[in-house]
DNA sequence: CTTGACGTACGAAATGCTTCGTAGTAGTCT
DNA sequence: AGACTACTACGAAGCATTTCGTACGTCAAG
């Protein structure tokens, strides 16, 4: 009985990967290449073998209905870093949104428009739970 | 001109490890073994080889004065917290202190106290800024 | 039909992480 | 001293990650 959320963690290499096709919608080797060639060139074939371990974890879905596939992350943007953010917080603060938080506003320095949107944010949570 | 604030990101293990230290203090490596026996059994050498890597990385340091060293943080757990959260803020939420915050609440399920907890943080936080 | 462009598949090297066994050293007890 | 025990050091295996080269297939010009 194997959940279907059960999804391996990106690796940074596969997670450089899903940003672009989050950010682009379904896409071709080719096409993030592309897109990956300003913040971290790489050869094409490095893009296609990645994508193809994705495929086999699961991470990503392929479309071989035309030559060159096409691929689009198996799950929503907010659903993996749902998960990678809920995996840093037990691993690395113990399960404390506090010290989480904290972390973040400590690393982020965030903006007065920022902080006003993260009271928002608490608000709509309360109201929803 | 290396800045010693250059730090590797711990792997998984080096964090388990790191978490012991933290609500431990400075401990042998036998203490260290047992107190992760719980959670995570592993061999004596296991655990010595790894506090080993991570003293030649600085993610610890050692004091070899008595026969059983001696093993301490090389950096309080908020500072390692903070890299930990900018390092995944940066790299799964783009930045965004919003969606980073919203993942940890959907993946944590915070409580009332927690949520008042963590808009006192806030106020705190635009105060002191 | 041959060539070139463009695509996938795959093997494999380089590196990093994790684990553990073995060897050797130093102190302790009888 | 000899046997035991508690350490550290180190090599190496097994696995994952990352990178790339080479082989091979297909299609469209020329």
């Amino acid at each position: 009985m194997s959940k279907p959320q059960d999804l391996p963690r990106p690796t940074d290499a596969e997670l450089d990967i899903l940003a672009v096709l989050w950010s682009r919608g379904s896409s071709t080797v080719r096409e993030v290449h592309e897109a990956l060639q300003t913040r971290k060139p790489a050869q094409y074939t490095t893009i296609l073998k990645l994508l193809q371990i994705m495929a086999e974890k699961g991470l990503v879905r392929r479309d071989e209905t035309q030559r060159a596939h096409v691929y689009q992350a198996s799950r929503p943007r907010e659903w993996t870093q749902r998960q990678l953010a809920g995996d840093l917080l037990q691993r690395a603060f113990g399960g404390s949104a506090r010290a989480f938080v904290l972390g973040a506003l400590a690393a982020k320095r965030a903006t007065k428009e920022e902080l006003a949107e993260l009271r928002r944010l608490l608000d709509e949570y309360e109201e929803g739970k």
